[in-house]
DNA sequence: AAAGAAAAAAATGAATGCAAAATGAAACCC
DNA sequence: GGGTTTCATTTTGCATTCATTTTTTTCTTT
């Protein structure tokens, strides 16, 4: 990907955003000046800026190779996202998720999670819950092995195949602008300290799967809700015990 | 409506950031120059622009009385919202919601809804329940009464009543966007055509302020997940009948 | 006279410029 | 010497300007 922002100018262009898309763009802007704002997300989602800090427009200008007008208007969308938030005369600051706000969105994810599981036993084809099967043992095995990383990646793989398999695309790309918020806290391991909430989330995972196959939408929802209630919980208190730990695995 | 918007100098001092509280703004921002958002948000969902049209910047920089900049600004925040459509470079238009955008939104409406219960039951007071139910009674003397727009009220102050008991002030701004989203297709009046729809309303939230009395956090999470189910089922079925049908009730 | 091509007009997207506000620093006062 | 005030620098917010692109109008051609 080329990733524009070549602007006629001197275009600085080392924007690396070699970016993963891993699925963020709550809304792919059409295609607005859109790689600005989607490189503008990851730059912030990355982490390249700490909690609380001022967003230098001057300098992301020169980042991006672009004048302050497109960054500004890109900045606008990112408050409106929550990522950062805009005081009066005093500029942007990367917005810092307190604990309430991360019980919050946990939350939020819990219940936008708990609609795919409803919705996908409404329409999954057996195809599809093959498919998600498929991942699952793959994730078992990654279980068994404790390999941490490769259980994290099916993990969210299954998650996301949840929610496409819902047939919902507003719901997808709410659910996509809520994960990227939280991915900005990198609480991810949440479980490697945890054995016991591994075990349990495995089993969590079991009867997501059974329910899934069983079409039951409202116990998928319950059981989706609690899973995600459970993991909250289980960063809740890890974060007691250890204050921040920046995690750079993926 | 003098639209503050008083442009370059005077200005400011309007900003009152001091009451987040109802939540109605999917997310003020701060204060951003919010009055322009908040007006220009409004002035969409009010229906003063049809359905597809283009949004003509000139004219509602005239109409607002400041220069394109800013305007352009809100116009991005409001297409990230979903509320217009950016063409890549034919300017912004109108979105104009399919019968698959309704169902979607809906389904997300009853999934928020559906979240509210839930959380409402681990928190909300007696006192809280009380005031619900008186709301709820008031609501029923509406429907014997076979007042709409009293009914369409209390129920609409109801619903914001169990998403504010559920404490999670994001859940209240999504909930709040989605609703505006929703606004501008003016369906309100869902049952006015449809007496058995009423009465089957009516013994939903009979249902929903049972199960939230109990405390019965699931059961109501499904009651109103299925109750705005069968809203957008009598919406559809409603649309299919009669085209189009302005409503200018509230 | 209709269809297509060329030119004019308008609008969009982005850069620059300018006034007001904020931040930081030096001078001043007690 | 500590605290306050004033002044310079930086930054923010918005208006204006400029280069393209789109859209409309007009003119040519068969």
């Amino acid at each position: 990907m080329s990733m524009v922002l070549d602007a006629r100018k001197g275009a600085a262009a080392e924007a690396d955003p070699s970016g993963p898309a891993t699925g963020e763009a709550p809304r792919a802007p059409v295609s607005l000046h859109g790689e600005l704002l989607a490189a503008l997300r990851d730059y912030l989602v990355e982490g390249n800026l700490a909690d609380g800090a001022r967003v230098p427009e001057r300098l992301l200008c020169d980042r991006f190779g672009i004048s302050r007008t497109p960054l500004r208007e890109a900045l606008k969308v990112l408050a409106a996202e929550g990522l950062i938030e805009l005081l009066p005369n005093r500029g942007a600051r990367v917005r810092a998720l307190s604990a309430d706000d991360l019980r919050e969105l946990f939350d939020v994810m819990g219940g936008l999670e708990s609609l795919a599981g409803r919705l996908a036993c409404e329409r999954v084809s057996d195809e599809e819950v093959a498919e998600i099967e498929r991942v699952h043992h793959e994730m078992y095995r990654f279980y068994l092995r404790r390999d941490m990383h490769g259980y994290f990646q099916c993990n969210q793989e299954i998650h996301h195949m949840i929610v496409a398999a819902a047939g919902n695309a507003t719901l997808a790309a709410t659910y996509a602008s809520f994960a990227g918020r939280i991915r900005r806290v990198r609480y991810s391991a949440n479980l490697a300290t945890d054995r016991d909430r591994w075990g349990e989330a495995m089993r969590e995972h079991e009867a997501i799967l059974d329910a899934l196959r069983r079409r039951a939408g409202s116990e998928l929802s319950d059981i989706l809700f609690m899973h995600l209630r459970n993991k909250r919980k289980a960063a809740e208190q890890r974060s007691v015990s250890e204050a921040a730990e920046v995690e750079s695995e993926d």
